[in-house]
DNA sequence: AATCAATCCAACCGCCCTTCG
DNA sequence: GCGAAGGGCGGTTGGATTGAT
């Protein structure tokens, strides 16, 4: 109320951003950190307003950015917390790594209100939407709660552009099928001889959340899986040790083995080769199942999928009320999380800011599948290509832990508690 | 090929809360 | 205690993209 403006604006630019003011604002937080955000873009040689810096750089430049598209379980999780919280998406957003609010609350005005409204649910409660409401179903109805709406959309434009909707005969109207969200370029920083440089990650062969690769899924009559995984190993009681995980993981990245030795040998020796070689065979078996491509030279020896789930499924998982957690071979829930974490925290804080934890849990899929998907999604070639420890960001200091919650009571409970705050 | 409508999502707006002098 | 500044947050906009006709 009669605030002033955060910035003067006279002669700022407004509208997207081009890359070179991206390039020039990531490269100033790098090598400057985070400080007050007015004074970024001067320091920047940006012609934008700080609060703009400030947005552009947690909506979309951030390194822990996901992007991409949400996954099954991360829709239903945020189906979850929005029937607890509300439209609290700063807070929605805390409990998905990786996505920002601002993505999450478009992707819900997009698409999770539809799904409600096309399940008989009303968004705003979540409850069975009256009988007369249920036959609308029509978009414009998300003035739910309304007159209270247009009280703020007051300028012709908006009302001409619902007109237009509704003047249109509904039959008439084919809907989309709803697709998957623009691939935005996945901006990772990595490090040069020139500095920090914002580089493209290569995208996936194919997206890894298209698929649902929870343990309770069946592959069997799936070709485009099953196509891929046709050799069959023996299983691995063999004898092997921890140093076949660090070369398997070598032969399919450029990683040299030396360095990752390095880095993981100290974890490698907390546990057992065994756990290490079943940790690693599931892994390449989704991988391979799914991305078939980036497997060429690796058909041979090759666990089968089919083995992996088979086992996995026996598996309960240590969190109450989730599904068995896809956990292949018996390694233990608690050693594998662990190791996971270890292992991922470790290659982050060394290898620069492009690998990261984000596992967390996955009602539908088990604890660790979203760490293997971001595994694959970033592409294995581009993970550790810059292996210089004195290059890593200091901001990869901040790896997100698993989410404690996970079930509805939970995020009840969970809600709850952040009211009490 | 051109046009129109639907959809997506980055960016913006403005209010609110917190911090600090 | 007060006011200003900074930052966070939820709601909204509008250009770009996509698909249908």
């Amino acid at each position: 109320m009669g605030r002033k403006p955060c910035c003067e604006k006279v002669g700022l630019r407004r509208g997207p951003w081009t890359s070179e003011e991206d390039q020039k604002l990531v490269s100033h937080i790098t090598n400057n950190g985070l400080s007050c955000w007015r004074a970024i873009p001067k320091l920047a040689g940006l012609l934008r307003c700080g609060k703009s810096c400030r947005l552009r750089w947690t909506n979309y430049l951030r390194p822990d950015l996901k992007r991409g598209i949400f996954s099954e379980a991360e829709e239903n999780l945020i189906l979850d917390l929005h029937a607890t919280l509300g439209n609290r998406w700063s807070r929605i957003a805390a409990q998905l790594p990786g996505r920002t609010d601002n993505e999450i609350k478009n992707y819900w005005n997009t698409r999770l209100k539809k799904r409600l409204r096309s399940q008989g649910l009303d968004p705003n409660t979540h409850l069975p939407l009256e009988d007369s409401k249920l036959d609308d179903t029509e978009d414009d109805t998300d003035d739910e709660g309304g007159d209270s709406s247009d009280v703020t959309m007051s300028d012709a434009s908006k009302s001409e552009k619902r007109s237009k909707k509704k003047s249109k005969p509904k039959e008439t109207v084919k809907v989309r099928q709803p697709k998957g969200p623009k691939p935005a370029p996945q901006l990772k920083m990595c490090q040069s001889d020139e500095g920090p440089v914002l580089l493209k990650v290569p995208k996936a062969p194919k997206s890894p959340i298209s698929v649902n690769p929870g343990p309770g899924c069946n592959y069997d009559d799936d070709s485009e899986h099953s196509s891929s995984s046709t050799v069959t190993t023996k299983s691995h009681e063999d004898h092997r040790d921890s140093s076949d995980f660090i070369k398997a993981l070598t032969s399919v990245s450029s990683f040299p083995e030396a360095e990752l030795w390095s880095c993981i040998k100290p974890i490698t020796n907390s546990f057992s080769s065994t756990a290490l070689l079943s940790e690693w065979d599931s892994y390449r078996a989704f991988d391979s199942s799914l991305f078939p491509s980036s497997y060429p030279q690796l058909n041979s020896g090759l666990p089968k999928l089919e083995d992996v789930n088979s086992k996995s499924s026996a598996v309960a998982s240590p969190v109450q009320g989730m599904l068995p957690a896809y956990n292949p071979m018996g390694m233990e829930m608690q050693t594998r999380m662990q190791f996971s974490s270890q292992l991922t925290h470790e290659i982050g804080q060394n290898y620069g800011g492009i690998f990261q934890e984000t596992c967390y849990p996955q009602p539908d899929m088990g604890m660790s599948w979203s760490m293997h998907a971001e595994l694959s999604h970033c592409g294995t070639e581009s993970l550790f290509a810059t292996p210089n420890p004195a290059n890593a960001p200091s901001n990869f200091e901040e790896v997100p832990q698993p989410s404690p919650c996970t079930t509805s009571q939970e995020l009840q409970r969970l809600a709850a508690l952040l009211d009490l705050i």
